[in-house]
DNA sequence: AAAAGTATTGCGACTCATTCTCATTCGCAT
DNA sequence: ATGCGAATGAGAATGAGTCGCAATACTTTT
């Protein structure tokens, strides 16, 4: 689905921090990423940066478009990454396991569209995060994540 | 709309701070405030109380179900409260003025409850922010705000 | 109304994610 | 090779929010 990306068309160099942020984030497509996560994989496959690279390059790489950011929790304000795969879509988060998934809904967005103009807005973004439990975890047989 | 707030019904004493800051927040009922916007509110009204005693009161509200805690900026991390007047409602912010727009849409709950149920999940909770330029701003006659 | 016990406050120290500074290093065009 | 702007590393700084704890303020008991 999302074509391979390229730093040198994002007008970015391609620079070893870079790119290995890039393989870190295409690593765990599926995954939103923080910026520690980030910097826990590169350590653990011997390509270690420092954390205040990690932040710059994401948010170059968020600038440029590459990766899109996110902050899901409520509570601990942590921000979380994933590729941009530039189809908007919408997050519902486990609020026991924190897994996401995500969905686009065109009723829902239509209908958004319809309330800002009906407010008198012009509507430039959203972010909609439904909270819940997922199946999973609804069987009460999955650990709580202690964070 | 909202009845007159008791502290002792919510299980909580009156004390000064909190009566201070309940004050605060009835005084701006149309607004989402920060702690800080509180902490300022009340030095300039000669009822001065400590940041972190702010705070406190405002997260012993929290759970009193007094106020409602928000995050709408996704850029820099700071929350708002507002009183909880127990009526579920999403947002619409204004990204130039800053201005911030209650609404309730039923179709938009319902299709909700629809997704979550499609992804095996229980809902509990959500957030729905949308961003955009409001008519006033639109016009182009109001200056920006430099936060 | 004094004592005793409990809840709340004030204040500063602390945390934690993120950003900034700046000297050093890199990547690339002469 | 040389020069030079862009990018990095390391650590200090920031800023919102939390914590610990001694000092106060309430309540309840006597």
């Amino acid at each position: 689905m999302t074509e391979k990306i390229n730093l040198k068309e994002q007008g970015l160099t391609e620079t070893t921090p870079r790119l290995a942020v890039l393989k870190t984030m295409e690593a765990n497509k599926s995954q939103h990423l923080s910026a520690e996560d980030i910097y826990r994989y590169l350590l653990e496959h011997n390509r270690s940066l420092p954390m205040s690279t990690v932040y710059r390059v994401l948010s170059q790489f968020e600038q440029a478009g590459i990766v899109e950011r996110h902050s899901f929790d409520a509570e601990r304000t942590k921000h979380v990454y994933e590729l941009n795969d530039h189809e908007h879509h919408d997050h519902m988060i486990c609020v026991k396991c924190r897994s996401v998934h995500e969905f686009v809904d065109s009723e829902i967005e239509s209908r958004q569209m319809a309330i800002a103009k009906g407010l008198g807005f012009e509507l430039t973004d959203h972010s909609l995060n439904m909270y819940g439990i997922c199946a999973k975890c609804a069987e009460g047989n999955v650990k709580l994540i202690n964070t």
